[in-house]
DNA sequence: TAATTACTTTGCTAAAGGTTAAATTGGCGG
DNA sequence: CCGCCAATTTAACCTTTAGCAAAGTAATTA
């Protein structure tokens, strides 16, 4: 009941009939995860789409040494779905972890279905978002074959200091999340992150960070 | 006239209506392009879809130290669009190039969203066919994070070799061109060609090659 | 045919990033 | 308060990839 405003008030439902919405809210189920649980694993066949309305859930990609890239997180708000919902037996690309307690809303293909192409307006959002990710995924392709690793790391920590500037923020991710964030290793990291301390561009200690100037940490980590 | 088939025997479009059908050749533009000319530079600002009926179209990014990375290209039958089409004012992120002579169709955001949210199986075959661009990207991204270039190398060769295993086939792309296609550079192409080529998995000459065994190919370039 | 241009090949060098291993530190349960 | 554990930090070394230069070979033009 409660937080079924999730639903009628997300943007990509706005301009849905009410009808459609009603719809909407009978067929989906909803369901908790508790912190690093996993919601589906890469290569698996899952045909939902999902909304999330709490916590926190990363798409992460394993590669055959074990290593694992984090390509994008999905917070409160945010729809995702897994490739199989548009295309039969198509396997998911990475696995979805729940960072930490989350609540997602889920609708099965099946129901949603018949919804989305009785209605070409919702239909027309369903593209959108969908493009909208596509376009994210162009963004991250690029950062990830033009830029060398101290610019992704820059990008990074001005992503999590954004609004608190100057102010020390206790450090919430290990070294090795940020490896899988940038695809790289926590020895780099740790080495970038004490060059750009060097130079005067962030402070750090073992146990918490602030930006001073984000500006120049990115203009600077260019070189 | 001639080349109406190309549309009305599209698989994206095999499922709609005789009307929808009908409405998407009224309202279709044909394009000729000669080679090497742009359909549109990356940042612009581009409403379209298109479909392909002749030559190719690549799409390219460019960073801003003059590198360009050619993404993917679309052959004859494939369907594309600019961001633009889905969502106002977002700015392509590739450029399209004809990489011969092409013909193309296309179809203006204006025209054909009315058609796409009144028809419901229209929409649902459209975002089908976006999410399996998504798919492609990501798998792009994943071979672009985790494998090493000579494996990127060895794919793509392996692309172009496939179907005509064992015979020789004329080297039809540049070095450069290789060097763009897996984000590295002409020199690193020719050692790692003559390198393949040492250990007997690939027969190259200055003007042509042929991949003896592609699984090896792909095996041994891991290491 | 000579000249020019565009590719290809190869060697050498440098930079970026990864690997390994060991030392350090902070936090936490006992 | 102590000892342990996990995360962090440092350092030395290695691998991969890029960059530059020079030389060779086709292909095209004059």
């Amino acid at each position: 009941m409660s937080h079924i405003s999730a639903i009628t008030e997300n943007p990509v439902f706005s301009r849905l009939s009410k009808e459609t919405i009603d719809l909407l809210v009978r067929f989906s189920v909803k369901k908790e995860l508790i912190k690093g649980t996993y919601l589906i694993n890469q290569g698996d066949l899952w045909p939902y789409l999902f909304l999330v309305t709490r916590g926190q859930i990363v798409a992460e990609k394993d590669s055959v040494d074990g290593r694992t890239f984090i390509a994008t997180t999905f917070k409160p708000g945010e729809i995702f779905w897994g490739i199989t919902f548009f295309i039969e037996n198509a396997v998911m690309p990475a696995s979805l972890k729940a960072l930490d307690h989350a609540s997602i809303y889920l609708w099965s293909q099946k129901d949603l279905k018949p919804i989305i192409e009785a209605d070409g307006v919702f239909s027309w959002e369903i593209n959108k978002m969908v493009v909208s990710r596509i376009q994210f995924a162009s963004e991250l392709l690029e950062s990830m074959t033009f830029h060398p690793i101290a610019v992704r790391l820059a990008r990074l920590l001005v992503g999590i200091a954004e609004g608190g500037e100057r102010t020390s923020i206790e450090r919430n991710l290990t070294l090795d999340e940020m490896a899988a964030r940038i695809g790289s290793t926590r020895e780099m990291v740790c080495r970038l992150l004490y060059k750009f301390s060097d130079e005067g561009l962030i402070r750090i200690t073992r146990t918490d960070f602030s930006v001073t100037d984000p500006e120049n940490l990115l203009k600077r980590a260019q070189k």
